[in-house]
RNA sequence: GCGGGUGUAGCUCAGUUGGUUAGAGCGCUGGCCUGUCACGCCAGAGGUCGCCGGUUCAAGUCCGGUCACUCGCGCCA
């Protein structure tokens, strides 16, 4: 060790390199080749050093990633977030056996001399892989044990190991790398909303429950016993109140919590969003506000791949039910839907023309190009797909050369047949499927069916991303199970056409000033222009059965605020999460978050959610109430009043 | 809450029609190896086949239940 710190060095830094030195390295001197003090821990990162710094004496430090031991000739792999560097020592040397009995993931400090690698045994796959450090020194930081998981390498390990090691787990190269481009993506939405003349503002955290939406995550109060604080599921009656204090334009990296079970691209419990609202602007004012922030973040982290340029298309709520069969169109997928009921209305396809009549049902076609040399299998094999989606089955007519074919060709007269070929522009060769229910169930399903084709077509584009607005959704719905009126959405949109459409059209024909923004299928973000009118609002509460005491108990707040001069305004939240899932590639929400909880909403790493001290429980004045413990509850969250308070 | 999938060594997986001592790769331990970069070679340790019950002469394999994880539905103004 004698050799390892004292010794005054040349800088490794020239004034070239100086430029590129990442943060927190400061150089050892002032670049001007004047001898300082190395510094204790490194000169350069694992990422730096290349052909034209051979010769310099370095000191790197950072985690055993592999070793290669040939006995005498010993190859260590040293990682660090910038990269690796390969440090070869060999058996004469006095630190051989202390790197030779390290294990990998051991955290090392080597200082050496940069050696230019012989022409055969360059590495070309690595930046650094021009040059390797001769080891003069070593000092073993901080060592290992055996791992739960391998850091090097790419095996895939189960899930609840990787959260439960997650440390270990986010040393690995691609969530390492998700990690990077999340603070990448969120420091470039920063940067473009401000370019946008939005500023940035703090929200409370700990806030009051709000009757609508999701489940709460509360928090008790020690000051006020029986009463709770809830975390928000959205800064949404903060934003607005931002814009009633006259701010006009807000953003927020927002956390947001709600306590629903989760999905592949829903991670329990909390979330971000990009969330802003604007004063004084028109729904296209929004839309042209924040397209350009998108579209250009996606532009800058796409790597190639395609992006929509704004404006983006807009989907009336209706078209996009009718065409693509939900709310959130895949615009990658080319099938387009359309409705053929007149062609069924009294035909000889019995079925479907009794369900026209009786029920009120509709017939979707989902066209499959391509697909009339499919064997008889493929259609028995989706029939039975179908089935297992809660429909009766899956009608279809093939398109051969011969003419028309399955058994709904057989019934159905020939004319309609055609007729519905020629709507549809089917070729030889080509195949349709139907789906047959009330309107909203056959838009659905019909959307379903044309996924699922699109997939076995392989019509999918890859290497896009393709944007839309869906633009339009009504303002009210019936409840189907009640035959209420209720809202379809969020309350608080202003409707077109304002009070006097609430006061002469059918309210389930109004439309809301409401918009989904839609890429790849995904619902990125919905918004709004809100409504700012106390007297529109007591109306369409009305027309969905509150009444004015309900609302002025439940909102009184947001309504004072709108006595005293509030401004017409509107704004979204595009979820963050899944913006960097899209740009990572990942189908999962938790290779983009750095300490995701489980399924179950527990961090298996912190042991959340934690038992609780009686003391703490008696101080914020709750006694618990649990259910029966099940047989064998143990480990990780299982609520205890003495458990780890620690 | 409901439905699908998975569960075999620390990890990834194989395991035939139910039939002798449950295997491979990675990792781990020991030995050999001076130009590797997924280094190589030799040897070794490591298993309540998720758990409980059943059928059977015999169960990793078949049946029932249960638990865990995961995907989906419900839920997500």
């Amino acid at each position: 060790m004698a050799a390892l710190t004292k010794r005054p060095v040349q800088c490794g830094f020239r004034p070239t390199v100086c430029r590129r030195r990442p943060p927190g390295i400061a150089p050892s001197s002032d670049c001007q080749g004047i001898p300082a003090v190395m510094h204790a821990f490194r000169t350069h990162t694992c990422g730096q050093l290349r052909r034209s710094d051979v010769g310099q004496t370095v000191r790197l430090s950072g985690w055993i990633h592999r070793k290669r031991d040939h006995g005498n000739l010993l190859f260590v792999d040293l990682r660090d977030h910038y990269g690796l560097t390969q440090c070869v020592a060999d058996v004469s040397s006095d630190i051989f056996p202390v790197l030779e009995g390290a294990r990998v993931e051991s955290v090392i400090t080597v200082t050496g001399r940069v050696i230019a690698r012989s022409e055969e045994t360059i590495n070309p796959r690595l930046p650094t892989g021009d040059v390797e450090i001769g080891v003069d020194a070593v000092t073993v930081q901080s060592t290992a044990d055996v791992l739960p998981l391998q850091v090097a390498g790419d095996q895939e390990y189960p899930e609840d190991l990787r959260l439960t090691y997650r440390f270990l787990d986010l040393r690995r190269e691609q969530v390492h790398r998700n990690i990077v481009l999340r603070s990448r993506v969120i420091t470039a939405i920063r940067q473009r909303m401000v370019e946008q003349g939005f500023l940035e503002y703090q929200t409370p955290i700990l806030t009051a429950s709000s009757p609508e939406g999701a489940r709460d995550f509360l928090v008790p109060s020690r000051l006020h016993p029986g009463r709770f604080y809830a975390l928000p599921q959205a800064p949404q009656q903060f934003k607005q109140l931002l814009m009633v204090s006259g701010f006009d334009r807000y953003f927020q990296i927002a956390p947001c919590f709600r306590d629903e079970d989760s999905r592949a691209d829903r991670s329990p419990g909390e979330f971000y969003q990009l969330d802003f609202e604007m004063s004084f602007v028109t729904q296209d004012d929004v839309f042209n506000a924040i397209e350009p922030v998108l579209a250009g973040v996606f532009e800058e982290f796409a790597e190639g791949r395609a992006v929509t340029p704004a404006p983006f298309p807009r989907i009336p709520f209706d078209e996009a039910m009718l065409k693509y069969g939900s709310d959130k169109p895949d615009l990658r997928n080319p099938l387009i839907i359309q409705d053929v009921t007149p062609h069924f209305q009294g035909g000889g396809f019995g079925l479907f023309a009794k369900l026209i009549d009786g029920k009120g049902a509709v017939v979707r076609a989902i066209p499959a190009p391509g697909a009339a040399d499919r064997p008889r299998g493929w259609y028995d094999k989706l029939n039975a797909w179908a089935r297992e989606n809660g429909a009766g089955g899956l009608g279809y007519i093939i398109f051969g050369e011969d003419g028309p074919k399955g058994p709904i060709a057989k019934n159905l007269e020939a004319d309609r047949v055609e007729a519905l070929r020629g709507q549809m522009d089917l070729k030889a060769g080509d195949a349709v499927f139907f789906a047959c229910d009330k309107p909203l169930a056959a838009a659905k399903f019909a959307g379903l069916v044309r996924t699922k084709v699109c997939i076995e077509l392989e019509m999918l584009e890859t290497g896009v991303f393709k944007f839309c607005w869906t633009v339009d959704f009504p303002m009210f719905e019936r409840n189907e199970d009640t035959g209420q009126i209720e809202f379809s959405h969020n309350p608080f949109s202003m409707p077109q056409g304002g009070l006097e459409a609430l006061e002469t059209m059918d309210p389930l024909d109004i439309k809301a000033f409401q918009y989904d923004i839609v890429c790849n299928g995904v619902e990125l973000s919905s918004g709004a222009i809100r409504n700012h009118r106390p007297d529109i609002m007591f109306k369409a509460f009305g027309i969905a059965g509150y009444s004015p005491e309900h609302v002025e108990e439940h909102f009184g707040g947001m309504l004072n605020a709108f006595r005293y001069g509030a401004p017409p305004h509107g704004g979204a939240a595009p979820g963050i999460d899944r913006i960097v899932m899209l740009l990572a590639d990942e189908p999962n929400i938790r290779e983009v978050i750095a300490f995701p909880m489980n399924g179950q909403a527990q961090d298996l790493m912190m042991q959340a959610p934690g038992g609780v001290s009686a003391a703490q429980l008696k101080e914020l004045h709750i006694a618990l109430d649990l259910p029966k413990p099940k047989p064998k509850a143990q480990g990780a969250g299982t609520v205890t009043a003495g458990g780890d308070a620690g």
